[in-house]
DNA sequence: GCAAAAGTGTTCTCTATACACCCATGG
DNA sequence: CCATGGGTGTATAGAGAACACTTTTGC
């Protein structure tokens, strides 16, 4: 960690001032959708990955880089979807209402008060999300003692500052726009059943799908390939796998897929 | 004019740096879809109003702030959209492609130096829309020599740095979210034809609607009331007038409309 | 009376929804 | 052979699109 700090606080004056981006980073496993989260040493909250923004660096490739850094992944579907920028968006001094927090801020005042300082200032943060096929990505740390870790949406530990709200907020945007983006060929893996997608739209969703119904409405949109190998291992007939036909997909999702 | 910049170029460390709001103020007259832009002395460039942030104020509030100056409105309907962070986003010195952007910026360099470096920085602008009952608004000129104009989206002006991708985005984002918009109550004044909701439907959408389907359509939500009174002038039968059930209006909006 | 636009009605098609039914599989 | 979940069929109600018809108004 310590390398790391370091090399931050050595190059303070080459990062845009005030703003920072944060990184819902989303994947599915196990029927279930996760997020990327991260623990400092010394801390027990979970924190979003994020960064500041170079002087010369667009927004977004900001957040490319945040997602690079930690997922070794290079093209990666990434969208904006809002900027946080209450006054009181609690700074690192004052990252948790409990005392669980202080941790890390107490460790970084004494031994590198200038990143301290830095830190400790307002920052008004724009967050942006990614879809990602948990089985293609390597996690990188970037901190010599950092925890990562995929957790389920519906199972949150403690966030420090306002990052549980960032998530909520990323999940909402997430539900209304769902008809124009291409969730399912970025957080699948390449072969997949009808019942993932299924269990996947209703974790979006926040509802139960009619199963019948719902295979039918997707079989019709015309841009599965229904593979010939079958799942086997449960007492009951196995189901058929699926693959996209990615450009069709994508083409669809353009104009608004009506899955509603 | 003068005075406002002396008044800024005196509060300069005040303002959190790198971050600027622009606000979109949508309003809707004789039938057309129009946004309120600004003109300054010395430019032939048109602008969207927009402003710094306190180094005490949520960015919302900002946009909140810019809008009142301008509109004198209080109480208005106003969402972020997207924020535009272009590591080459034209500052102020490179306001314009064209010559004809350069004659603000030019007075500012040699009149206000102190004030003109700090404009010549790059700004991560976020983006606000308001929307706006233009018969309610009574535009007030923040800086002395400067114009102010609603003028129709579909016929607008050249614009400084990337004010019009701004503005297209900010359409863009309403036509995907128009089911969860209210835009018919703020957009309309208090009473109004099916033909005037039906224009502002198709501003938006960018396509005609078929005019019997779309008013059944609408009654059916229950959310309007029907006026005795009826409109006259010309030569054909004339049409109801509505208003709206606000509460109803918003409930519905919540949930999405499904006007598509 | 005629043109123009408003309001209402009708028809046809398509979709969503809720189930019912048979099929494959492991125990 | 039975419980479990997958795949397909079907019947009904409602929504949407297209267009016909009637009404009101100023000229």
């Amino acid at each position: 960690m310590d390398k790391d700090i370091k090399e931050i606080e050595d190059s303070i004056n080459d990062w845009h001032p005030g703003s920072s981006v944060d990184c819902v980073i989303l994947g599915y496993e196990n029927q279930k959708l996760k997020v990327l989260l991260l623990q400092l040493e010394f801390e027990e909250l979970w924190m979003l990955p994020g960064g500041m923004i170079h002087k010369d660096e667009d927004l977004k490739d900001a957040a490319y880089r945040v997602l690079r850094e930690r997922t070794g992944l290079d093209s990666i579907y990434l969208k904006q979807f809002h900027t946080f920028g209450h006054k009181s968006r609690p700074n690192i001094a004052n990252i948790a209402a409990s005392e669980k927090g202080k941790g890390f801020s107490t460790y970084l005042k004494s031994n590198y008060p200038q990143y301290y300082n830095w830190m400790n200032r307002r920052y008004i943060t724009t967050g942006y999300f990614a879809l990602v096929d948990i089985s293609k990505v390597e996690c990188v740390k970037k901190q010599i003692n950092e925890k990562h870790e995929w957790i389920a949406i519906n199972n949150l530990p403690e966030l420090i500052m306002d990052h549980a709200k960032i998530i909520y907020k990323c999940l909402d945007f997430i539900r209304m726009q769902l008809n124009y983006l291409p969730i399912s060929t970025n957080l699948l893996p390449n072969e997949f059943t009808m019942k993932d997608l299924q269990k996947l739209y209703e974790s979006f969703l926040n509802e139960k799908l009619e199963r019948s119904n719902f295979q039918r409405k997707m079989l019709k949109l015309g841009v599965f390939k229904r593979l010939k190998k079958k799942m086997a291992g449960a007492p009951n007939k196995a189901p058929y796998l699926y693959c996209f036909n990615e450009d069709k997909y994508n083409e669809l999702v353009k104009k608004g897929i009506g899955i509603l």
